[in-house]
DNA sequence: GACTGGCACTCGACTGTACCGAGTGCCAGT
DNA sequence: ACTGGCACTCGGTACAGTCGAGTGCCAGTC
């Protein structure tokens, strides 16, 4: 059966309730706080039903409504109306991050920004050099048999590695192997380099073709191999706030996903497309964070995605700003990245 | 007045306990779990005398007692036995740093190793360039107005920069100037390079003096005025252990503190001399961490201090097991950069 | 003089009872 | 289809009583 607009309306009321104060909200609150126009009575009918179809519960008999997972999932999809951010918090945003000076700056920023913003736990990657192009390759002379490889991404990040040639080379076999390197990989995305790099060292002369090999081999494994995919966090916090009743009593376990890298990775790792993703309580595949949502979203400059972004918090979460506000901070930044 | 021996023992015995226990400890109790040869009674009268002179105090006035801070301090300072790891702790540390590949990885597997083996919240700050010294120097030409300075600390770390030249240069120039800086520089710690580098400006001769000059510029840039200290942390969750007990309730005021770089560095940045360094409750002087005892200490290569290492955890602690090993991580972390 | 056994006392923790009130489900009435 | 009314549930709080760990003190002993 599909549930008639009061239901919707009632639904709607009781999260955003629940949101604001933090505990069960009844019918009688409802209708007071709310214009829904009907009694009591009749709202306690309707959250009968919500209640049979799953989208709210009671935490014990004689208490007030709290919203299930699932209850939150329909909030989010269907009807949470957008909140619009404030001139002054897009001004905000706009200067904060304007005055950033690096690339570890401005994910320092960004990432301080959300959690302040939201006031909640988040959580940014730096841009991922898989997902990167290539701005500038150049081959350092450190002696005889030795280049320092340095690349440079176009979102600001630096790579270098030491490579050990296996035979001396000349001064001018190395600008021409630079130039060569350079003409076909600037400008290129890093996941595309391999058959790039591949087809170099076969285009390169015989001559220089065991060197070109080891150059090829170090960029083959600085540019993919190394997935040293890196995140900055902060507002961890937040996390206590609203006592212990959120996380159903323990932080924990919430903490020591926190830690780990590659479950962060993963968190944000999964933005396909330009779409903001939100998942629920339950939805989370990780188990530590069963009991938290998360809000992420891709970022990069124009339509091209560098890297992830998002929030970590209780599922009692006010969804329609957290969204605006990931949303706004990831379309800053990466206008910011596309700029430099 | 000073405590006679049994007093003392008395002091011990109730730390050990409580840590133990986190529970309040009674004379009852302490005479059963260890040979003090007296009876409840005694015991009773000597607490009196230790709560008296601020060693111990009754959370309630029927409960047992619990160490002060200053408790704490005089147990730390003449009370505690040395707990020597055992020979399987360190082969673990051992085998642990031992895989490390470069800087950041041990870094991180240090401060991993440190949560674990404590048990608690583990701090390593990355070996600070100002504390390190110089391996090399690179002048690499780019162009015929370009270099890039390239310079290798003794810990592993790499600084490169690009540096505008006011005029062409020759190549024979840029040698003997990449001599020069070299036989100047290499060996020096970095804090003490300043004078050095106006030093060299001075000897140059004239023709490569505005040369020098560039160089010298980015050279003091990059070396000093780079306060571009890194921290790295592990085992935040550790701090739910033990309940809400431990931290007064809440954990808030310390995940806070953990979040400002500034307070980790100044905590970890005042290791002055190779000595390790306990600071238990109220001594700390940040006061979010006034509920914590921090035990810290200085690293590096031989007797060289390159940055600092600790751990944060409740007053409430295991001290002896804590300081040796902070002490033995820190000598190891040591050791490994020296080596490479 | 130092230690001990004994005793009265304190007070937190726990248990049981009673009560209040928010909130519910249901039903008869409009 | 909605509403008013009513009986019911049950968590929270307040209060009283009990239990026991732990204390301080004092008189007695070695």
């Amino acid at each position: 059966m599909s549930l008639d607009d009061r239901k919707l309306d009632v639904l709607r009321a009781i999260v955003e309730d629940y949101v604001a104060t933090q505990e069960p909200v009844g019918s009688k609150a409802l209708v007071e706080r709310h214009q829904l126009g009907v009694s009591p009575a009749t709202v306690r009918n309707d959250m009968a039903v919500l209640e049979e179809e799953g989208y709210i519960r009671q935490p014990h008999t004689s208490a007030g409504r709290v919203p299930t997972d699932r209850g939150y999932r329909l909030f989010v999809d269907r009807l949470s109306r957008v909140k619009p951010l404030s001139p002054a918090e897009r001004r905000a945003i706009e200067r904060f991050l304007a005055g950033a000076l690096d690339l570890d700056d401005v994910v320092h920023r960004t990432v301080r920004l959300l959690a302040q913003l939201t006031r909640q736990v988040a959580v940014v990657q730096y841009p991922s050099l898989a997902r990167s192009s290539v701005r500038h390759l150049e081959l350092v002379p450190i002696s005889t048999t030795r280049v320092m490889l340095v690349m440079i991404a176009d979102t600001g990040r630096v790579e270098q590695r030491l490579v050990e040639l296996p035979a001396p080379v000349p001064v001018d076999a190395l600008t021409d192997l630079r130039r060569r390197v350079n003409e076909k990989l600037v400008g290129q995305r890093l996941s595309e380099a391999p058959p790039l790099v591949q087809a170099l060292v076969d285009e390169v002369p015989p001559d220089d073709r065991n060197t070109m090999v080891a150059l090829a081999t170090v960029l083959l494994e600085t540019l993919v191999e190394r997935h040293d995919e890196r995140i900055a966090l902060a507002g961890r916090a937040n996390l206590t706030r609203g006592g212990l009743l959120d996380f159903q009593g323990s932080l924990r376990p919430i903490l020591e996903a926190l830690e780990e890298e590659v479950i962060l990775l993963k968190l944000l790792g999964e933005v396909d497309a330009d779409t903001l993703r939100v998942r629920i309580g339950d939805e989370n595949e990780i188990d530590n964070l069963r009991s938290t949502s998360v809000v992420s979203t891709g970022y990069g400059p124009g339509a091209t995605i560098v890297g992830g972004l998002g929030v970590l918090g209780p599922t009692r979460m006010d969804y329609p700003g957290t969204i605006a506000t990931v949303r706004a901070v990831a379309r800053y930044v990466g206008d910011l990245l596309g700029n430099n």
